[in-house]
DNA sequence: AGAAAGCGGTACGACAACGTACAGAGATCT
DNA sequence: AGATCTCTGTACGTTGTCGTACCGCTTTCT
């Protein structure tokens, strides 16, 4: 069904210079990633890092309570698992399949020795790291200033910069899970965007209509995580 | 009127291996770190990183109407300008002075240095990133679903476990800039801990009264940092 | 085709935090 | 000592989100 393209279009793994590229390949293995997995516990041990090329992980803090907040979204032009490479081997997140696809998955093994070599592939995962750090605190500087309204936008937005396609398959319910709001208050947000004709939503399937129409509506959040991915992960293979 | 031990106590340099503390002192400059005081601002190119000793710095991203909302506080047990070690160079958040203290200052060019080494002070440098990590996206959940009052305990702990004494040069106004609160929402919270015999408050002085009263109503955000710094950075001298 | 389950739309009282404004208490300056 | 400025306490109407509950529409299953 899917194309085997799919599954070269991670970010960080196409801009490897050709000899890292080379070394890492053959351990590169391509594994399917369904909805709601549970890539690793908060205080889980890692035993692989993933290269997601058509699926997205959410990174979340699930409280004592039950409830849970996203920190961070990652998709095609990012990695799983930077506390193995960071040196604290566990982080006290949850990560889970948001959107169902495929990945690559590594053997954490072979990523800690590759970063060790204080090569590329290091330089490119720091940077990396460094734009998921922004990621992470514009997400708290939303949550602080932002309606939900503003936040469902750069939600999707940053969702569908790390997807194919311009669909999504969620229902309300995961995305108030994401968002840590009200599921209600998901559907009241969902509903100004789709009468303003944004986009089209029913039964677990969002669909984009008018990507410049909610980025004009989006916080600046949003931009703000944009232009640091951009700037920190060019397409050029000069890392 | 400070006692020269001050200089000594930032965690970070006092756990490096003797080797790599020989090569960093000589370039180690003590310098003053007035309150108010700009260490760097959005998208600035760092010449220096900072590494406080009885200092607390905050590092705040500001909205484009003046809102801000911090993103995490640093103070003896850490560094100012990760970015530069990261490879970003630049990030778009303001560090600012938060308590007026002094910090050791060092060259970026030396900083940079020893982290390409790929040693012990690479280490302890991510390892200490991993934890900055923690506390931004703790601040994410907190921002999220926990009250003023619930985030002023959290701020006052984490501003007390960064500080030698249990006193804080701070007006309500300050704080409320940090949290992205009003300022009477500070009042009414610190009135709260005021009542309860926790603080005790006054035109720009914060004392902590009973510590274990403020862990007590201290959500759990506050814990999961603490001991993720605690694990992340522990005293031996073993990183 | 009919039943069951999952998902989305709506409603309503409660409440925390907001914006704003003002007055009194404490510090600082001349 | 008195004037000025800074900081804190208080008030009040407004608003966004919450918690909760219920109903109806799809989709899936039998």
């Amino acid at each position: 069904m899917e194309s085997e393209q799919h599954f070269k279009e991670n970010h960080l793994l196409s801009v490897l210079p050709e000899a890292e590229r080379a070394r890492v390949e053959p351990y590169l293995v391509p594994v399917e990633m369904p909805l709601g997995q549970v890539v690793y516990e908060s205080g889980d041990r890692l035993d692989h890092v993933y290269f997601p090329t058509t699926s997205i992980v959410s990174l979340l803090y699930v409280m004592e309570d039950g409830a849970s907040a996203e920190i961070a979204i990652v998709g095609n032009e990012g990695i799983i698992g930077i506390a193995l490479f960071m040196g604290g081997e566990t982080t006290p997140n949850r990560a889970v399949v948001q959107s169902a696809g495929q990945a690559y998955r590594l053997d954490a093994r072979i990523l800690k020795e590759e970063f060790h070599r204080a090569g590329p592939v290091q330089r490119l995962l720091l940077r990396y790291t460094q734009a998921l750090i922004t990621q992470m605190a514009q997400t708290a500087v939303c949550n602080r200033h932002h309606s939900i309204d503003q936040q469902l936008c750069r939600w999707l937005l940053l969702s569908m910069d790390r997807l194919p396609s311009n669909e999504l398959k969620m229902t309300q319910e995961l995305i108030a899970n994401m968002l840590g709001v009200r599921r209600s208050g998901v559907t009241e947000a969902a509903l100004k965007l789709q009468d303003a004709g944004l986009i089209r939503y029913g039964h677990g399937h969002i669909e984009v209509l008018d990507r410049p129409g909610l980025e004009k509506r989006v916080c600046e959040c949003y931009g703000v995580v944009k232009r640091e991915f951009d700037r920190l992960l060019p397409d050029l293979r000069a890392i």
